[in-house]
DNA sequence: TGTACATCAGTGAACGCGCGTTCACTGATGTAC
DNA sequence: TGTACATCAGTGAACGCGCGTTCACTGATGTAC
């Protein structure tokens, strides 16, 4: 391997994100990524100036991804693209929500965050904010309940988001 | 005061909550804790063993609070005083959920969070767990967006729990 | 095609710091007689 | 009421460690001429 490595900031994020799906976002050491990634401890800095930046490289990729994939769909679907999303990108999901770990004042987040938010609100036809939000938490607990491991003797083996899809269909919109 | 404090283990397990509160858990350390609470830096392991001791007690008070404010009620009533929970016990919440922080094994804890779950479970008629599990979710995923500060621009200053009483109110369970 | 130079990615040594944990200790309390 | 002793809460010094950050540096790359 040469002395430029050419692609150390997507080593570095893929690194991170693997560390943090093993052992938590606050188990994390800048010196520790460099070692996995085989790079001298000073690289990460480098490239993301300080452990918050980091974090809000993630959180920022994170927004980006989840925007993506709640792009079309109707309000159920959303939810189970939601809950989809928490169980493939653990990682992502976990920083996104922690803004102790970030920079909150970085505009390329608060873009990135806006987006997101954008996509949520646009699955619902006229601007029922209250809509959004139940749906939201609904699926927010469920992702999040189930990342922590308090559903594990309630669920089984199926794709997390078709339970979800199940859990869901109790419930419908009031008239 | 005496060399003997007669009342130390609450006063950290305050100090703690208080210190958890406003940085986050990842940023409380055994001997801030100490120093806080105006005492040598090893008395906190001298009550809790080690820091994952003092995440574990924290979790257990955690669980006794919330099983003892779910006792009684409806399922809606449930979601409210979750919700209401989590917005006046932040810490307990916060650690509650965070199974990295604390002794998994314990069997105080594994005694506390089995009460809570049987509170959950007992307000919903003929054990339907599929609808405890959406009440719960709906519940939860309000109180963690909540916060992590994710609503501060859709709700009003209102009791969070009459906010969550207007969202659970949209949606109801299919016949 | 060759040379000079600017730019930038990554290095490695060094720093000071706060941390968790250990351990022999000391002071206070309660109990047995 | 008084004394001896066990128990336990809390102390304070000491340890070794991993960390984040800084900084002068070196090697590679790309571009201008």
């Amino acid at each position: 391997m040469s002395y430029h490595h050419g692609d150390l900031r997507r080593v570095l994020l893929d690194t991170a994100l693997d560390l943090i799906a093993e052992r938590g976002p606050g188990a994390i050491s800048l010196r520790d990524l460099a070692r996995v990634a085989g790079v001298s401890h000073a690289a990460p800095a480098h490239h993301f100036g300080d452990k918050a930046g980091l974090f809000t490289a993630i959180a920022v990729q994170g927004n980006e991804l989840l925007a993506d994939a709640l792009a079309g769909g109707d309000l159920e679907d959303m939810g189970v693209r939601y809950v989809r999303f928490a169980a493939e990108h653990p990682s992502h999901f976990e920083v996104m929500f922690r803004p102790d770990l970030w920079h909150a004042g970085d505009p390329d987040l608060a873009a990135a965050r806006e987006r997101t938010r954008a996509m949520l609100r646009a699955q619902v036809p006229g601007d029922r904010d209250k809509i959004v939000l139940a749906a939201w938490s609904l699926a927010h607990g469920f992702a999040t309940l189930r990342r922590s491991g308090n559903l594990d003797r309630l669920l089984g083996d199926r794709d997390p988001g078709e339970e979800f899809r199940e859990i869901a269909g109790l419930l419908r919109v009031s008239p």
